[in-house]
RNA sequence: GUGGAUAUGGUGAAGCGGUAAACACAAACGACUGUGACUCGUUCAUACGUGGGUUCGAUCCCCACUAUCCACCCCA
């Protein structure tokens, strides 16, 4: 009985990989032009880590979390996101010290131990951005303008930028109270789940998908009408920037985040086209969490990208590589000749591919055709003996003659 | 944790209670006589998720289990 993967646990086989890499090195090379470094963090943390960032009452600390004791008697968890590492390691190596605004970006899997659906599961990959020292709302701006950035460049029209504030200590718990008031007349019509929240975080119902709640929180107050002078102007230059960089949003005031540790700006990269994961990506500003982790009192602005997500919006795109040329041979001698030519061009940067074993000639075109390689050179006894050889266009069909000489075919390719 | 759907070859899939499990694509090899994409030929599931049961006989009926998918919850 042969072994299978575990459940939400995926393979990435070649043809899709390409597209991952593609994401990737999107997400690098437009991180890097706006100045951040990577930084790569480890999968096992400390349980506490996560308990303490993240909040324990919430469903990720709650039930969702891949715990366990090692053989040293250590509650390790595997991360069920990166913020809380990364702060962990901005603190651990007292990067603040250096210098308090760090700009960091990371990527890699993250582990939830949910019920797998489309565009979840339980081994999933994030890729994500931190940014610690900056209070400003320049930087919530152009945190949000490098994320609009990235699918762009990915050619995607889809997701559309979606912010709120959840203000700060200071008003989020009058806010709270006003609209606890509010659902309190309305309670009947909360769905269950809401109801036993409503203790514990009344926000949810804002965006909670039952049709009773929508109807309970139809009026219901806005936090934005609630945010203290501070947070109002920092939400208002928020937007200000985020004009000035042309950068589109749309305001979405019932918006609630998972986390315990967001305050004022909050946002979502949100989609209608992966049925019910509408966030691509999702993030906010933690002006507390360094602090709670026992580092200095600095602010912090960061988001996370699902990277499964943004790949099922890729989904048609082809993304496979071509070899640039495929050599087909007659003979040992040729294909003697033909390895060494390979290996010289591959040595020069070219792509290069060979049948290795001596097939018919036929078999090695369809080959050449299958790869999708741009030029095919052919070469048999008469070929050794001239010293040149046909090079055959692929796509147009012609063919030149050129001398069995790496350098020169290397022009000819390349020309 | 809850609910629903589905389980046939590499893929998309047809199929009926009864002896070779259709078709298409992909793949391999070959023909067209040293050159691919067109055409043609050959090969490619002792097997229909697993374990039971009913039956003279089940891939098609029943039960259990498992897996996958989708949805809820929550989230990237």
């Amino acid at each position: 009985m042969a072994i299978n993967g575990v459940k939400g646990f995926n393979d990435i086989l070649p043809g899709e990989v390409e597209k991952w890499q593609h994401i990737e090195a999107t997400a690098r090379r437009v991180f890097e032009l706006y100045g951040l470094s990577e930084i790569r963090i480890p999968i096992l943390e400390s349980t506490e880590l996560f308990s303490r960032s993240i909040g324990d009452a919430t469903d990720i600390v709650e039930k969702e979390m891949y715990s366990f004791v090692d053989k040293g008697g250590n509650k390790v968890t595997m991360r069920p996101e990166g913020t809380a590492s990364v702060m962990r390691a901005f603190i651990e190596h007292k990067i603040h010290a250096k210098d308090p605004v760090a700009r960091l970006y990371y990527l890699g899997p993250m582990f939830r131990y949910e019920r797998p659906q489309k565009g979840r599961y339980r081994q999933f990959h994030q890729i994500g951005a931190e940014l610690t020292g900056v209070a400003a709302p320049t930087v919530d701006a152009h945190v949000l303008t490098m994320l609009t950035q990235f699918f762009a460049e990915l050619g995607l029209a889809e997701p559309s930028l979606q912010i709120n504030s959840l203000g700060c200590p200071a008003c989020r718990p009058v806010y709270r109270e006003a609209l606890k008031g509010f659902l309190l007349g309305r309670i009947e019509l909360l769905c269950e789940d809401c109801v036993r929240r409503y203790e514990t975080n009344p926000l949810r119902a804002l965006d909670c998908k039952s049709p009773g709640c929508q109807e309970a929180t139809k009026g219901a107050p806005s936090m934005l009408d609630y945010l203290c002078t501070d947070c109002s102007d920092h939400f208002a230059k928020t937007r200000n920037f985020l004009d000035l960089a042309g950068t589109g949003y749309s305001i979405n005031e019932r918006m609630v985040r998972g986390l315990d540790y967001y305050t004022r700006t909050t946002f979502e990269m949100v989609t209608g086209l992966l049925g019910s994961q509408s966030a691509v990506a999702a993030g906010g500003r933690y002006d507390g969490l360094i602090s709670e982790l026992g580092g200095p009192q600095l602010p912090g602005i960061g988001f996370a990208i699902g990277v499964e997500r943004v790949a099922l919006l890729l989904a048609e795109k082809d993304f496979s590589r071509r070899p640039e040329l495929f050599i087909a041979t007659m003979g040992e001698k040729a294909h003697a000749e033909a390895f060494r030519l390979m290996v010289e061009l591959q040595r020069r940067g070219l792509s290069v591919e060979l049948d290795y074993e001596g097939k018919s000639l036929k078999s090695q075109m369809r080959r050449a055709d299958k790869f999708k390689s741009r030029f095919t050179l052919i070469i048999g006894e008469d070929e050794l003996g001239r010293g040149t050889a046909p090079l055959k266009d692929m796509d147009g069909g012609t063919q030149v003659e050129v001398a069995l000489d790496a350098a020169l075919i290397l022009k000819q390719v390349k020309g």
